[in-house]
DNA sequence: ACCTAAGTGGAGAGTGTCCTCCACATGTAT
DNA sequence: ATACATGTGGAGGACACTCTCCACTTAGGT
């Protein structure tokens, strides 16, 4: 029941599915979920048709390639929820979400896309979002993160940190920036310096890209 | 000398080229500096021809079009100078450029983009980071703007919006947090009501967009 | 009114991606 | 060993976009 409605493939077929799969998440990490599936197909050494028996369109590609990304995140949420404290683990939660985002610019585009065919998938991220609710709500009852503070600021602060997650450090800057403006006043050292700033002169000046 | 080295248009050719910067504008805005420059053309009215001879790149229109758009970036910067307290002046001008980029997702892309051959909208841009530089060390010394933070922190800001333009009122509730993570502890009042959050269930289950 | 340099639009070549079809290959059950 | 269902790759049609060429049109000076 691991693979639940699969009508169980050849033996060639399945390390063939495999093979598109691993070649998906390493195209997907590096270029983004509008790769050309031609190119993963290269990647992992099939012909586009195999590609495409087994994937008929892209989404099924993506559902396939990030189950385990979104079980990692629910994990990570999970991890959290195991630190007798709970403001630290919302801030280590954050921090590694943020990573594991800027480290796979699919998984940024994942996460903001639904898939409802992908029920394995969907059933990770409701885990991830329930106990996301429970952690900020210990956070609150511990006095540590502020009354008003709301889940979906994470969804704002996942998106903000996939916007700047092209300059490597500045998204550790901002997470920092914003984690101290979720803090209760005064119960958190506002004095931890900054990570550091961008590189200068980029400002208004073009990241090229 | 408003438009230096042209060669002097005849003047249907210069209504023409006019159309097709006001059509740029307008598709640029609405669908992103990569729309296809067809639909520019037939927006503006005119052959694909006519666009592509006064605009031999997309890289010439872009910069044409948003000469202007850079020019009320540097504005905004300029009247935010004139505003005697430097730190209202500083928290209205980010709300100002966050709503500038959120209604036109061209701008929110030229600005991150460098254009080496359109001398107007650099100077432009370097009026506006000039300026700022200015804004932010006259918010720190009057002691509202905390010493650590830097101009380039406003880059990070604005590409963090970027990505939360989506959703309307989303930048609105960042841009709250990161002025408050940017103040001065016990120099405002953190108590002023957030702005609205997200719609709730948005979180990690997809903006579709 | 006429002439010509300047300007125009649409047709079409080139390119890249999506997706399907089908002749051929290969596992697996007997 | 044989047979056949299952699986495979590459060729190629469909489509979208970029950019150029060229026969025709038009502004504006004389």
């Amino acid at each position: 029941m691991s693979t639940p409605a699969r009508p169980a493939l050849r033996a060639d077929a399945e390390r063939n599915r495999e093979r598109v799969t691993a070649a998906a998440r390493l195209m997907f990490a590096e270029h983004g979920l509008g790769v050309p599936l031609e190119d993963v197909a290269r990647q992992a050494g099939v012909g586009v048709a195999t590609l495409y028996r087994r994937f008929p369109t892209r989404e099924d590609l993506v559902a396939a390639a990030y189950e385990d990304g979104m079980t990692a995140y629910a994990d990570a949420v999970a991890a959290a929820l195991d630190d007798p404290d709970s403001w630290r683990g919302f801030c280590d939660l954050l921090e590694r979400l943020c990573a594991m985002q800027a480290a796979d610019r699919g998984l940024a585009e994942a996460l903001t896309t639904a898939f409802p065919g992908a029920r394995a998938l969907e059933a990770q991220r409701d885990r991830a979002y329930h106990g996301l609710v429970e952690l900020v709500s210990r956070a609150k009852v511990a006095g540590r993160l502020r009354r008003d503070f709301v889940p979906e600021d994470v969804t704002v602060l996942l998106a903000a940190a996939a916007g700047v997650a092209s300059a490597p450090p500045a998204w550790r800057r901002l997470l920092a920036y914003l984690l101290q403006a979720f803090a209760v006043p005064g119960t958190t050292p506002e004095t931890a310096p900054l990570p550091e700033p961008p590189a200068r002169g980029a400002l208004l000046r073009g990241m090229t890209r």
